[in-house]
Order: structure tokens, then C-alpha cells, then sequence
DNA sequence: AATTGCATTTTTAGATCATAAAAGCCAGAA
DNA sequence: TTCTGGCTTTTATGATCTAAAAATGCAATT
């Protein structure tokens, strides 16, 4: 298999997610311009993925007519793609934010470090701070050099964050601009129920605390707030982050689980006011239990 | 005078700044490395930046003691330096923001057409989208290119912030970890009190708006939550986008000041309760006033 | 009429080098 | 001792070129 290039195989995860979850039946004819579209990419990356994914039996592709989906082998699984959750696992951010979190490296650091330490081209670097400077914890020094803020350092910061969220979400549902969204609600039960009916034993880690934070962004989102929606997004990013160095205690997964089906169930019956209480104890609960166990 | 390179002359503006409010008197000594320590830099911007005052009259050197602050001249308010206010509104990061509230650039931009249109070299241009990227309006597209957020172009948008803030800072001051801090008090209620003093009238409106800014985040900053904080900074830094192109109500001002007076009162005296309420109003006021004269 | 497959154009990344700027060092003055 | 003033080292910027990657246009195919 030929070295491809970051963005097509990207997109090449993206679209074995949509067949695994079934939103790409088989035998579906995969039209390049509507990928592209839907990845907000050109036609290029987007054809680069399907032959990557035709090379790897996935998809088939007849001449002149395109790329389609192939039964799925049992063999597929076998091959374990990185997939993203291995991607942010592995990533430099990561390591950059894990070195930082563990004291492995000066709350004040040159460019020419951060390469080094990371072998990493002046773009790479870019992207990094970038990132970093986004989620909040790295900001650039008057001179030269960028400065590590300790936001995420203090024990406290578990319960920072969950302060801050225990104010936002039970509020964002009875702002006057929530607008319970069918569509919205329907996927994430679909994604809950998922999650409950494996028990949440073969899924990685990274996944169910990702699922766990898109849930919550996706019932703020429905208040039409941006701001509100950002706000939580920032303290969410900050708190995977932490919660990926934790230990998952994967029984309390399941009364999550649970807890986000019962809020998705009064939203669908309008009761606003009681999911608004029932999202109030539904975070009081995940910081009691994590409270405790402080890190560092 | 010679062509300084722009962070001595910013460090410059800040000396200056200090002087002006009487925070460094006439005849104090001004160690370099002092100074250095507190804009986090070397000591050798510093001395260019003295050097810079020196040439302009404002310090007097003398050789192997350093510099000495001199007695104002009253020539020099007529010199009337361009100021961080006048930076900011000249900035590339101002006229890139309007030119995309004002719809004169489109959604979605490369690179190479946002350094010809404002001619910026590379890492000015990575400089440009790093401030936009953190403050929430622009994202990378996945290929090339970047992509601007509508986030502040909606008619609702003055409107959103301000239930985000009627939510966070009355919630802040009841939080258990308010902790008041008079130091904080004191200094806020000092330029408070300036602005009410000279009626706002000879004060630049960036001035009145980001002074009206930074009081809130010291309010809120007393939580000791930094989240709390966060949320409140991006939300405001966008505010202020959308505010300097108002008309600023100067009359309104001499309210605001004197809201902001009986908050700061209110805390001195540890009433929170009331410090929140009276928050809570105040902002409620300020959007009445706003929402009315919705723009675009 | 839509879509593929390929060719062409545009845009960005990476590497190098010269230069500017900031950081850091140290002798000597106060 | 502390601090300045000059000096050296380190770090980042800007310009330029080449290669890689993505966007786009178009004839051929279904």
C-alpha cells in the first residue's frame, strides 16, 4: 500500500465509519462530488480514499462507473485500522498536553524545543499551538516563546469544569431559544443505545468519553446559542484532556448511558423543565464521584 | 527617530501608560530588568524601548544610573502617539473582522487571499488566524483554506452574549469560591471612577468599551474559576468586535460607571447576594438598550 | 443529466539561507 | 550588591525555491 497522504486517509476513516454504522448500506454507490461536499473537500482527497479503500477490498470499484460498498469480510476486522480515537491516542497534542499535565516539560518553551521534542516542521507546530492556543491552555510570550498556563494543573480543575457546565447545560434547556430537535434527539438515542447495548466493553476509552461530550453538545446545541454551545465545547475539550489519564470506571458508563436516555426522553415529550433537573443531577452525580479521586 | 521593531514600541506605549496614571512618579528610576520581569520579556527590548521615551523627551538617561522619569511637558500630549486603542482599531485583525461582518470577503478564503488583500508575510498571516481561530469566528477547512464563522453576523448575536453573561456573572459571585479581593476592588474602582470624572467625553470609545470589558473579568476573575473565566473572555472579545462599530451612547456610559460603582460597593461590604442581583440588572439593562437597534 | 477519470491549475508545505530581534552573559560603574 | 551598558548566543522572521497536495476544468462514459 502506497504512502498516502493525511487528508485522504482521513476521509478514508470517515467513510468506513459511515459503513460500519450502516449509514452506507452495501452495494451503495459512493458519488465523489457528494462526499467532497460532505467532507467540505475538493474531489481529489476524496477519490484518493476510495482507491485507498478499493485497495483494501472495502469498496469495489468498476470502470467508469465508480466505487461500491462490498459485503463487509470477517477478515476486515482483523485489520484494525488506526482509526481516530488511535490517531488523538498517538497524536503529538496529546503527548504535548500529556507532558505538560505531568511536569515533563518548563511552564515556558522556545518553537525550537517544541520541534525538537517533537520532531516537528514549522507548519506541524503551527497546527499544535494553534490547537493548543484554541483549547486554551498555551498563549504566546511578549518576546519569543510561548507560555504553558496551568488552567488544567490544580486538582480543582475537574470541579472547575463541572461547575461551570452544572451552570450552563440545565440553564441552555430553558433559555427561550431551545428548540427541541427530532432529528438531533433520534441519533443520539441511536448513539446511547449503542453504547448501553455492548455494555461499553469493546469500545476504546477515547470513544465513550467522546460520545459521552458530543451528547452534551448536542443538547446545548439545541438552544441556537453559539455562545453557549462554545463556552461548553471549551471546558469540554479541556476536561477529555483529563479524563482520558483517568481511569474509565465503565459501570458508571452504563448509569450515564442510562441518565442520557431518560434526558433525551423528556426532551422528546417537551418536559424542558424536568430535563433541565434531571441534567442538573446528572452532572452533580458524574463530580461527586470523580471529585474524590483527585489527580496528580 | 528610528524605525523600532514593534515590541519595544508596544513596551514603550506601556511605560508611558504607567507614567500617565501616575503609577511610576516623576524622578523614579526605571531598572531595567524591573521592568523587564514585568512584561515578561529580556532586557533588551526594554532598554530599546526607554531608549525610545528617552529620544522622545519622556525619560532623561543619565549614564551608567539608567533612566529617570522627567516632569511632563505639556507639548507632550500634542505628540499624541498612535496608542493601543488606535492599534487596535487600525489592526489587520480589526479590518479583517469587519471586512467579514461587513460581507465584503466571502465564507471561505485561502491563504494567499488574505495575505494579498492585507499584505501580510507568513508569520503574520499565521499571527491573523491563530487571534480569530481563539476567539471562535474562523476554522481550518480540512483541504486548503479557511473557513469564517457566522457566529457574530446573525442579528441575535448581541442578544446571545448577554444571556451567556446574565447566566455566568451574577452565577459567579454566588459561587463557593468567590473570594473577594479588595486589591482588585480598589484598582477597578479607581478607573471607574477616572471615567466618571472626566464624563467620558475625552476618552476613546475602544477605551470606554474595553475598560466597561476588563471590570467585568475582574469580577468574574474572583471566582478563582478560570473556566468561568474563560467563557466570559471569548464571549466579550466578540462583543467588543460587534460593539466598536456602534455608536457608542455616551450618556449611557455615566450609568454604566456608576452601576459598576455600586457593584464594587456592594462587594466591599460583602453583600454577594445583592452584588449578584444588581449584576444581573445591570446587564439586563445594557441588552434592553441594545437589542432594540438590532444591526445588518 | 450526472458522474467518472484524467489533466491542469492553484494552493500550501517544507527546506534553506540571510537577517532581524530577543535572550542571556559579564565586566565595570554606582 | 545592584544595576547598567555592551557583547554574544539563541531564536524567530522573511524571502525564495521545489515538491506535494488539493481544487478545478473538461472530455468521455454511463
Amino acid at each position: 500500500m502506497a504512502r498516502a497522504s493525511p487528508l485522504p486517509l482521513r476521509i478514508a476513516q470517515e467513510i468506513r465509519e459511515l459503513i460500519r454504522s450502516g449509514r452506507l448500506p452495501v452495494g451503495a454507490h459512493l458519488a465523489t462530488q457528494q462526499l467532497a461536499d460532505r467532507f467540505g473537500v475538493s474531489r481529489s482527497p476524496v477519490r484518493e480514499a476510495l482507491q485507498l479503500l478499493a485497495d483494501r477490498k472495502v469498496l469495489q470499484l468498476r470502470a467508469n462507473r465508480g466505487f461500491f460498498v462490498r459485503p463487509p469480510r470477517a477478515s476486515a476486522a482483523g485489520h484494525a485500522a488506526p482509526g481516530p480515537d488511535m490517531a488523538e491516542r498517538s497524536g503529538v497534542y496529546r503527548r504535548f498536553a500529556d507532558d505538560w499535565l505531568d511536569d515533563r516539560i518548563a511552564d515556558e518553551v522556545t518553537e525550537q524545543f517544541l520541534r525538537a521534542r517533537y520532531r516537528l516542521t514549522k507548519a506541524q507546530l503551527t497546527d499544535l499551538l494553534m490547537r493548543a492556543v484554541r483549547e486554551g491552555w498555551v498563549e504566546r510570550k511578549a518576546g519569543y516563546g510561548w507560555r504553558l498556563l496551568p488552567v488544567a494543573k490544580t486538582p480543582e480543575a475537574f470541579e472547575q469544569i463541572y461547575r461551570l457546565r452544572m451552570l450552563i447545560e440545565p440553564a441552555a434547556m430553558l433559555e427561550p431559544g431551545f428548540r427541541i430537535d427530532r432529528a438531533v434527539l433520534a441519533e443520539q438515542r441511536r448513539i446511547q443505545e449503542e453504547m448501553l447495548a455492548c455494555g461499553a466493553a469493546g469500545m476504546a476509552a477515547e470513544r465513550l468519553v467522546l460520545d459521552g461530550s458530543l451528547f452534551h453538545e448536542a443538547m446545548i446545541g439545541m438552544t441556537g446559542n453559539p455562545f453557549f454551545v462554545r463556552a461548553l465545547q471549551q471546558a469540554n475539550r479541556m476536561r477529555r484532556l483529563l479524563e482520558y489519564r483517568a481511569r474509565i470506571d465503565r459501570r458508571r458508563v452504563i448509569t450515564q448511558c442510562t441518565e442520557h436516555l431518560q434526558i433525551i426522553s423528556l426532551l422528546e415529550r417537551g418536559e424542558l423543565a424536568e430535563a433541565s433537573q434531571l441534567m442538573r443531577r446528572h452532572l452533580g452525580g458524574a463530580l461527586a464521584r470523580k471529585a474524590p479521586r483527585t489527580r496528580r
